[in-house]
DNA sequence: TATGAATGAGGATTCATTCAT
DNA sequence: CATGAATGAATCCTCATTCAT
């Protein structure tokens, strides 16, 4: 958690250090991200990082925070706070939109996800043992959507919420990679979509 | 490449130096993990690295292609070279099995393999352009279940073979994480292959 | 080229190093010459040497230019610039003087210069293509002397003025050597001058 | 001095050593030189090198003693032997000339003996006081020529030793740079004669 | 609070020399 | 005597973090 000091920063400055951030830590991994770079691109003094933060890692768990909150922001809202008026994969799709819309506007947030992912020690320390949290939101969706008879019994829950989050991860990689090329993207959500439609639904 | 040194060394010897590289590089990423460390839990001197190996990275490098041979050791070599004879799911179910037994049974090697797929420059470097191979191979695979009429036409194949990938790691990252409880890892294959089946097959 | 921090360093702290890096380069090739022996002679950290300096080299450089610098004070100033109003042999005793007072007063700076000489590869790092000046400027001298028929026509401009660069080597090899001896210096330049003159000089 | 099992060994296995050595001290200064290269380029086990030898120091000082051996085969023997018989400067351009012949077809122990000239340490490590042998032979010359009325009774005899030292310098330098061009060495010879003598011959 | 110099632990790599076979 | 693996000291350099102003 930064110091007050870098709440009170004026804005520009605080976000010339987040862009900087962002930038090194979408490059390089947590331990090879220098802190040098940062407060170079930043242009603030070396000092003053420590003023800021506690350390490298505190500026990193920050940055981990406001990725996660700026990924909340892409996803519906209205839909997300009234989820029993829609359906299963009305919802499904709107989340998966949402993804794509957050990695092709936030491309350097999305590598640093992956990064911490691949670095287990890191990840726990950063999110705890909230590790599942996203598995559990599967879950439920889930869940909910067999009570409502739109899934097929048969299907192992807390397998098909692994699935679903490894299809998000699928969407997001796609989409990442071909980041430049102007894919209907709509169009590969539906085709997929498709596919774990014929899944899972109930038939 | 390792230099002769190494391959003329006494087994035991050589294989400290393989598993403390691979305890190594399973903990931190290639440009974190410490020659140091390694030479250390070998108990070998640090000056005989060097004649092993051209550099950390030629150890690396080392590391990958006993993953990458162990790795294609744990596939049904028999069905692969008679591919024709197996239907689509078949031949699917033997790839997550052999895929879900190697993950189980070398574990840290799949952490070096994470590692390594998120460090694009590194990839690159030790795989060469054969980047894609695995998604064309999936592509083959499908285009093939297509052909005989066992596949959905409407699928988009390029799509469906990310999925299958990803439904690989899927697999892998399940049996992994929970490594330590003894599922039944048949039944879970078997439950995702439904999944999958019921996902793209033929109506 | 030193960065910025170095030349903000308090004189006497900046003039520690150089003097440490002086007797290090003087005692050393540069291969040989050790950073830390620098750093521990100068009292500095380690990293703080890696804060004024690129690296070993950029350090070699800097020396080299202080030598120059240094050796370019000893010539008579006034005398180069009005070239025109001096005989030949009054502008190379001139010059043969400098080289000897430098020498004199700065044997390592000499013995730095000669290590640089045998090193062709840094040489030309350090000099560029500047390398044939020092002759260069012996021939235009000569040049100058025979216009003015001061000198011997038959003699070969381009072979006197390698003799006239090795008469200063072998000059400054003289006094070098026999620093301490407190010999009446300008009589071994006359002479040497009444040799050379009598060598080159037009009858 | 190498041991005996060095001058046992088969005349080709000791030339092989040589020749590499030669090769390997012409390019890099003593200190930089590695044993390694030479046991390469020789192909000899490293352990067999200190069987020949104490250290690399001890084979340095022996590619020395090779090389003044060699030195000294280029000039006229005869010449040398009836000295009293030929004049001064039929001497010293017999002297000069071996030189030059040597460096051309020495290149590589030229070098070697340059970088050994440019480190003091070393210097008097491998010659011990007999540094100044050489001015002293020269000395010797100058006081025959002077006492034969050949020579100008004002020179300085030590100062024209050195002198005359240093244009052997020039020459081997001036022939080693230009190697390759096929100069006519006879016509650089008798050109600087030509200035030594006017500079230092009886009138 | 801002600054930027100072620090030193830590990492990769090289290489002369020793040693066991 | 030949071999070549083993050794570890030594070297350059990086970088997070501390400290004094």
């Amino acid at each position: 958690m930064p110091k007050d000091t870098f709440f009170n920063l004026p804005d520009d400055k605080r976000e010339r250090i987040i862009e900087a951030a962002i930038d090194e830590f979408a490059q390089r991994s947590f331990h090879d991200a220098r802190v040098t770079a940062i407060t170079n691109q930043a242009e603030i003094a070396k000092g003053s990082f420590y003023q800021y933060f506690e350390d490298k890692k505190d500026l990193f768990k920050h940055i981990i925070e406001i990725a996660v909150g700026k990924k909340i922001e892409y996803v519906n809202q209205d839909m997300m706070q009234n989820m029993q008026d829609y359906g299963f994969f009305q919802l499904l799709r709107e989340l998966y939109l949402s993804g794509v819309r957050f990695a092709k506007e936030h491309p350097r947030l999305v590598a640093i996800g992956m990064q911490l992912l691949s670095n287990q020690e890191l990840y726990y320390e950063v999110f705890g043992t909230h590790a599942e949290k996203s598995y559990a939101f599967y879950e439920d969706l889930l869940r909910k959507g067999m009570a409502d008879g739109e899934l097929d019994p048969a299907i192992d829950i807390v397998l098909a919420s692994r699935l679903l989050t490894m299809f998000n991860y699928a969407l997001v990689d796609f989409v990442y990679e071909d980041g430049k090329v102007d894919l209907d993207d709509m169009a590969i959500i539906d085709k997929m979509l498709y596919i774990v439609e014929n899944g899972i639904k109930r038939r």
